[in-house]
DNA sequence: GCCTATCAGTTACTTTATGTAAGTTAGTTT
DNA sequence: AAACTAACTTACATAAAGTAACTGATAGGC
């Protein structure tokens, strides 16, 4: 009855449509970060970050790598994959700057 | 500490990343929908359609026509602002099929 | 008049997800 | 051995989402 919608769009929609995921995404198409990085960047708990990066890293969109320096360092990186979501968050960007105009309660968080 | 992010960007990315917001914008993508239709397209409730409905015609994404016919009918469409998502999704559609891979958990909930 | 149906929701209640804060592990420095 | 650091975990409270039954306006049939 309800499920006309290609299940590949569907899949990739409930990705991106995921608290967090698509902000650390942002962030990494940035470049490789460090967990504090990541937890620094954006108001998002250990808890959450931690389980969003475990997400995806099973989609095979994240990639992490553990340096065994002291103290251990660990980076998560994009992988192709993860890097071919780029156009995408242009496109918000690009919209985002065209057409998103803030209230007094968006301005409000950023206080 | 957290909010060096473009409070435009992060607007856009709390709206899309908020969970149905996207498929029903997909949706209306295609033209005018009635409520039911919405309903139907996608397994939602009627509960969580009215209250994103309403969230996006806040937005100005949304605009709902009412038609006093009997039995009343209403059609909701996108704006010039909610049709300007159009290239974002057609983004999110390409890279689906470029890189999604469905695994049997994903099967399952299709079957 | 009364019963039934349709569309577009709403209400009451349960389950799941998210937020918050404190604790853990392994190695290091003091 | 006490304290520090990075990267997580655990336990618990709150908020959001899911489910199902109900409402209101209007119309048609009996």
């Amino acid at each position: 009855m309800h499920d006309a919608i290609c299940p590949k769009f569907d899949k990739a929609m409930q990705l991106i449509s995921k608290r967090w995921t698509g902000l650390i995404i942002h962030q990494l198409l940035d470049g490789p970060k460090r967990f504090s990085q990541l937890e620094a960047a954006m108001p998002i708990s250990g808890r959450l970050l931690s389980e969003r990066l475990k997400e995806l890293e099973q989609e095979g969109i994240v990639h992490r790598e553990v340096y065994p320096e002291t103290p251990v360092r660990i980076e998560y990186s994009l992988t192709t994959k993860g890097c071919a979501l780029g156009p995408l968050f242009k496109e918000l960007e690009h919209w985002s700057h065209e057409w998103v105009t803030l209230d007094d309660a968006d301005l409000q968080e950023n206080a």
